[in-house]
DNA sequence: AACCCGCGCAACCGCGAAGGA
DNA sequence: ATCCTTCGCGGTTGCGCGGGT
């Protein structure tokens, strides 16, 4: 049959996102909120596959996300994470506020797994390098460390997860409270807390107090990174607030009045006008 | 000044999952 | 049950930039 393309490929563009497609795709998420991804470049009048639309705006244009280089609280947070969880970088990200799992995947092979090696840690397996990879004691070891083969990604909920999840120690509720970096312990600052431990094998959100993009009541947005798909139901006093100082900042931060956005006061006011739907 | 090289990040690609018809 | 569409994820690529020679 044949694999369908995302989008027509012909007269769609590739490459870098100029500020004026990013205006466009800002505008349009913002009058219209999330829809189909697919109808978004239309609608919004670009030139882009709705697959591109959907990235340029979870990694790099939601209104919600952190800038800059992970602190050393994150990096640590990262590592223990990923310690239990292997690659499932959304799931990592859906841990950390603000931080997109591309970020966060870029962050951990450009400087956490030099970091790990330097300190002879295998960043896979998060044991010694010094360790014999054919010892089956270790490898016994390491799966309930490291669940990132197929088989543990699987099956969250089986006996093996319940192992793990008397074995493990699960990471901090607060990225705050984990900030408190102990070198000694390369990997090893995950405190008990089932809760949140059951959140990140299940889909289900942990009552993570991060930033509260509630959505209208919507399932998904379980994650950080998800959160991109649902456009904050801003109410109207949190859009004359501090979700709309947010968003605004964050377009300056950005570099968005470069585009000559001069709408955002009107943003503002149509979303207020517009909440309804969102 | 010119060239090379490595790094970091944004973006793309392909696959699987989910959900609807 | 099957097919089809859409979405999300993880791996990979490619380009821009800064540092070194």
């Amino acid at each position: 049959m044949g694999r369908q393309p995302c989008c027509d490929k012909l007269g769609v563009k590739k490459g870098p996102w100029t500020a004026e497609e990013d205006k466009k795709l800002i505008s349009f998420m913002v009058r219209s909120g999330q829809c189909c991804w697919r109808a978004v470049p239309k609608l919004a009048g670009l030139r882009r596959c709705g697959k591109s639309c959907r990235l340029r705006w979870t990694n790099y244009l939601r209104p919600d996300l952190k800038r800059g280089l992970l602190s050393d609280s994150e990096e640590q947070l990262v590592i223990d994470l990923h310690s239990h969880l292997g690659n499932r970088w959304s799931k990592i990200a859906s841990r950390l506020p603000g931080r997109t799992d591309n970020e966060i995947k870029n962050h951990w092979n450009t400087h956490i797994k030099k970091k790990l090696l330097k300190m002879g840690i295998d960043p896979m397996t998060h044991q010694p390098l010094n360790k014999e990879p054919n010892d089956h004691k270790n490898i016994e070891n390491s799966d309930k460390i490291s669940p990132k083969t197929d088989e543990n990604r699987s099956e969250p909920k089986t006996s093996d997860t319940k192992s793990i999840e008397t074995d493990i120690s699960t990471a901090n509720s607060s990225i705050d409270q984990n900030s408190s970096t102990d070198d000694s312990r390369p990997f090893g600052s995950i405190n008990d807390d089932e809760d949140l431990f059951n959140s990140l094998w299940s889909d289900e959100p942990f009552s993570f107090d991060t930033i509260s993009w509630s959505n209208n009541g919507g399932g998904g947005g379980n994650s950080v990174a998800a959160a991109g798909g649902d456009f904050p139901a801003w109410t109207p006093e949190e859009m004359n607030g501090d979700h709309d100082r947010m968003f605004l900042d964050y377009c300056q931060d950005f570099g968005v009045q470069d585009f000559g956005f001069g709408c955002f006061h009107e943003i503002g006011l149509s979303s207020i006008e517009m909440n309804g739907k969102l």
